[in-house]
DNA sequence: TTATATCTTGCAGTATTTTGCAAGAAAATA
DNA sequence: TATTTTCTTGCAAAATACTGCAAGATATAA
């Protein structure tokens, strides 16, 4: 039997039962064990199936699970996150940007450390919400359905109000030169005010957004005080970064 | 089984009946407390439950409101929504309270239907939030933990700067002589102010919860203009609502 | 055709994950 | 407070996954 047959036949039966054992599948297929399950790695990352310890499921699945199985390149936001939550002081007030690495990092915040956290992201909100030992404000405002979060003129009015000692913020592009751009004239507005507000503003950034740039522009590089990456701080890929007034970690 | 599939089980249950008991899914899925304890604590974190003590209460159905309402009157708080969003009218601005039933009436609302909804709620802001027609403004403040709303002084100061058309209010006891009250009293000022700023306010509310009361008051039962119960309006047991000035639906 | 390179498959040994159990800690309950 | 239930932690057994390797299959080129 040729492999795409049977890798074809595995997609069927996943579609069928919405789940398959990988012991059932190599019976059914009568090739051993390893076989089904290196096909079943080739098809795993496609839109038809995801592997999982023991068999595979469909990807319509999972897709209402809660996990927040489909971020991109979470091993990397989540080494981010760890490294972000680092700074976190006891009774310090921080905001935290909506995004996925934000979101993550939001998850990875100890549950025995007393903070009072700011945010207008909604999923950011609800994780935050879940931790009794975190005092957690949500800045309102319209809310931006592709986002979540708070926007708008509302919005920019409240954070006027406020101080937060650490602002940990996500971009949509970043460069040397050119700063932290975005794509949306908005979300640059709100941006700004979250950096007015704080003393303190980390950058949360994977590596691949270092050196892109787009239209519109929320603040020069010097105006953060930490550039947070995946990476290690000594990397080469950071070297434009580093005649900076900037920390990076 | 696989994991995956038997975390989509525990999803479903909790889905369907807003709240499970570790034992209960121990049993149905045949495998040891400490499997499920461990698969409740991954799909903790998520969107779709939180593990409580003992067991998971879907988002929402917070550890209080789990302990003091009867979580597993799905059926009627579906009817009560249900009535509710018949009230919607195209151009609204509408407030929906926080608390079940409430969030039963926001799954409810009609996917062409445009409308401006407020609220402090954030499972209701979630679910609002997926509904591109739905104009929606999210009133910050501090989030209390229990029941993620937000609250206090800085919340209700928000509520002064606007109007609604319709408030859907939830409660905690209501009794025809006593009016709303509740058990707690930051509860009781945040709903004052919503009802302070709302031409007309709806009261969704149970056939449980009617003629029961506690500690603090937050109206009497005239400042309300439609009460919604899970009954027909001609039941015997509205008859202590009917003398009032009071739309039963 | 023959020789060579590449791909596929199964096997064996090792690593990792999952699961259930038990003992002590923590929390809820009376 | 005392008692019961639930939680956490560490551990061991079982299931599953990964890796390198070798034999066979297939493709390519001289």
């Amino acid at each position: 039997m040729l492999k795409e047959e049977r890798q074809q036949l595995i997609l069927n039966e996943v579609d069928l039962h919405n789940r398959v054992l990988l012991t059932d599948l190599a019976e059914k297929l009568e090739v051993s064990i390893d076989t089904v399950r290196r096909d079943v790695k080739e098809l795993d990352g496609g839109s038809k199936l995801r592997k999982v310890h023991g068999g595979a499921v469909s990807l319509g699945y999972t897709h209402t699970a809660a996990r927040s199985s489909n971020v991109y390149a979470l091993n990397e936001k989540m080494a981010i996150a760890e490294k972000a939550v680092g700074l976190l002081k006891e009774g310090a007030v921080v905001f935290i940007d909506g995004g996925t690495t934000c979101l993550e990092m939001a998850r990875m915040i100890p549950p025995k450390l007393k903070l009072t956290c700011f945010t207008f992201s909604l999923p950011v909100a609800i994780q935050l919400a879940g931790m009794p030992h975190v005092d957690l404000i949500f800045i309102g405002g319209r809310i931006s359905p592709e986002s979540m979060i708070s926007n708008g003129a509302y919005t920019i009015q409240r954070l006027a109000e406020v101080r937060f000692d650490y602002a940990f913020l996500g971009t949509g592009y970043v460069d040397a030169l050119h700063g932290l751009t975005e794509f949306d004239w908005d979300v640059v507005q709100l941006k700004k005010a979250v950096i007015r507000a704080s003393k303190k503003a980390v950058l949360l950034c994977i590596s691949e957004k270092l050196n892109s740039q787009h239209r519109f522009k929320t603040c020069d590089i010097n105006e953060i005080n930490t550039m947070i990456t995946e990476l290690s701080p000594e990397s080469n890929l950071l070297n434009l970064f580093r005649n900076q007034d900037l920390r990076l970690l």
